[in-house]
DNA sequence: TTGACAGTTGAATATTTGTTCAACTATACT
DNA sequence: AGTATAGTTGAACAAATATTCAACTGTCAA
């Protein structure tokens, strides 16, 4: 046990042997800020909303639009966050834009943590 | 093909039938709500980190702060949100407090998108 | 080629959110 | 009792973000 060395912190380390166990098991920054970016994309209503819709086969920006009682503007801008973050991809179609999920990962999480919200429902 | 009757949305729809079936399939918006929260949790590098630290086991404040290089009070704020979101409890002894991941759904889903990550590291 | 419609885009606004700061509580130790 | 340390809290500030609005592109059909 003894005086903190960090720049920023504040604090003694209290637990000095956990501390650099826990520090070299844990996942490098970058990574961890990807994983952060990841959650991002899926932590607006509107956003989850869209992923659960394409969940059951592609749709254009109108019908999501309809769908969540949305202006296309405000789809289209999510649907532009959640293309950059790979979340979904595009067709385009004469006028039409058909967007669908990227891949499989992306029901597997919403399916997981969809089980975790109806647990903790009960 | 017909004209939208929502009260917010400025489109048409196109296609009707997906979206009535789509509709029936969706989760309703209180879950999706709750899913969108869930994800906002893990949606901060700051909480991320923690969550992957206590998934080595359970840690104190102080620990957390050294760690991450931060004071005491942003992780003690960060904290209480993980805790509201139930993600996390702890176990007072003492002067201090020991935090720990609330159950295995978390890794579960921490396990799930780390992959995602580090396969579009590739 | 003109009009209508699907969709996109950038700027502006409003809201949310993360960290800091200072004051606070609670426990332990002398 | 007095002091030091672990942790919490609320307000203030700064940064990030969601939606709106208006203008825009591209495609289709008359």
């Amino acid at each position: 046990m003894g005086k903190c060395k960090c720049v920023n912190c504040d604090c003694n380390i209290i637990h000095k042997e956990n501390v650099s166990s826990v520090k070299n098991k844990m996942q490098d920054d970058e990574t961890l800020l990807g994983m952060a970016d990841f959650y991002k994309a899926l932590s607006d209503s509107t956003r989850i909303k869209i992923i659960n819709a394409l969940d059951c086969g592609e749709l254009c920006v109108c019908d999501i639009s309809s769908l969540l009682n949305m202006t296309k503007s405000a789809i289209s801008h999510q649907l532009q966050n959640l293309k950059e973050m790979d979340l979904i991809k595009c067709r385009k179609c004469g006028k039409e834009v058909f967007y669908s999920l990227a891949d499989k990962h992306i029901c597997e999480v919403f399916e997981i943590s969809l089980q975790h919200i109806l647990e903790k429902k009960k």
